[in-house]
DNA sequence: ATGATAATGGACAGCTTGTTCGGATTTTCG
DNA sequence: CGAAAATCCGAACAAGCTGTCCATTATCAT
């Protein structure tokens, strides 16, 4: 791999990656040809080959950089907060942060737009993530980690997606919010179910 | 439509669906062509155009038949325990009783296999069948009723998904119960955070 | 500047799609 | 049973996409 790439390859990549980007928002990833990427970008055809597989490829490709920058936003918060296993969700604020700033990328890659391929690889990234923050040990064997694991995501996801199709104008901290009241307290307590009302903890912890 | 249908064109149907569920099984309905299609079933293809308008017209019917039988089920469950309000999740054993009889069926609209399409198609269903379960009123106005809709969706298929990639063995109560303990009590329980060790409700509220 | 290196655009064959025929076959109904 | 009606079939089509090849052109290092 060339540390420094030649100028004109990488502007037919950034290229290519904005008319991506531009197209799936458009018109959403499977539905996607070749041949619009190149149409969109102006680049020939076997240019796009000389560079990219397919167009797999080429999206995968643009996670790279996603990907490196949400882990660091993730060591950060985890970092600044040391009590990684004593608030477990604690860097979710910083990944609805980043979600922020990226917005445009993430509404690609979730709900409808994004199709399989997409959809699998931020499950896995976010999956990985969840597991590092994730306690050793889980209070009774009742249900399995790995379930629990993926149980944190799938409400990431939902959320972010719910976040951006309905509430866009929602600032980072409300999402993460409503996320927290509902991921950790569960169901429950919003529902009827009156009996159980629930001595709530006060809610005066600490700050907010 | 035709209340009756001739054999031919019933038998040719239900070779389409065949052909459709065990492709989709073998390789997902993405990479599927109707080509893939007809060639399983041994149709012509002429016929199949004379009876769908593409593959997605093709898989969409085949959802009917799934739909209103889950709606059935789910009729006769909160029916059962008329205590539809009081525990607004009632029905969710009955749903994994019907995914664990159309296993099949639902394997290939879950997770990687199933594609957009479907995925969208299954999220409506059961939307509006959560939408109804849940009580007019939720408690406090936080956590907007669209979003938890649409968490305990995403809850489902997140579970669905699990038991059928890693724990197929379990049987669906066993499911049921995972899914409900981390649904409705939430994370804080399992993880660390142990200052809130909760003082549970003994979970003796009645028969289970 | 000048040769070496790499990106580029256009053209190619192979495949899928959705449509349109006429003819063969099956079903339905008298 | 027999005829009319409906359905299936196979072939052939234009259009579109895919992935690869090669000659041309632009950039890089000296």
């Amino acid at each position: 791999m060339p540390r420094e790439m030649d100028r004109r390859a990488a502007r037919t990549r950034k290229a290519l990656h904005q008319a991506l980007l531009a197209l799936m928002l458009r018109k959403g990833y499977e539905a996607l040809s070749v041949q619009d990427i190149i149409d969109e970008a102006d680049i020939g055809r076997s240019t796009f080959y000389a560079h990219y597989t397919g167009k797999e490829d080429l999206l995968r490709s643009g996670f790279q950089m996603l990907r490196e920058e949400l882990k660091e936003a993730q060591s950060a918060a985890s970092a600044g907060a040391e009590a990684s296993h004593d608030d477990p969700l604690g860097f979710s604020a910083a990944m609805f942060e980043h979600a922020a700033r990226y917005a445009d990328h993430y509404r690609t890659m979730i709900g409808g737009r994004g199709g399989t391929v997409t959809e699998n690889e931020i499950r896995l990234i976010l999956s990985e993530m969840v597991r590092q923050e994730l306690p050793p040990t889980l209070h009774g064997d009742a249900v399995p980690r790995d379930f629990v694991v993926q149980f944190i995501v799938g409400a990431f996801l939902t959320t972010l997606n719910w976040w951006f199709e309905r509430k866009p104008k929602l600032s980072p901290s409300q999402v993460d919010a409503i996320f927290r009241r509902l991921a950790l307290e569960g169901l429950s307590q919003l529902i009827g179910d009156e009996r159980r009302q629930v001595d709530r903890p006060d809610a005066s912890r600490d700050t907010a």
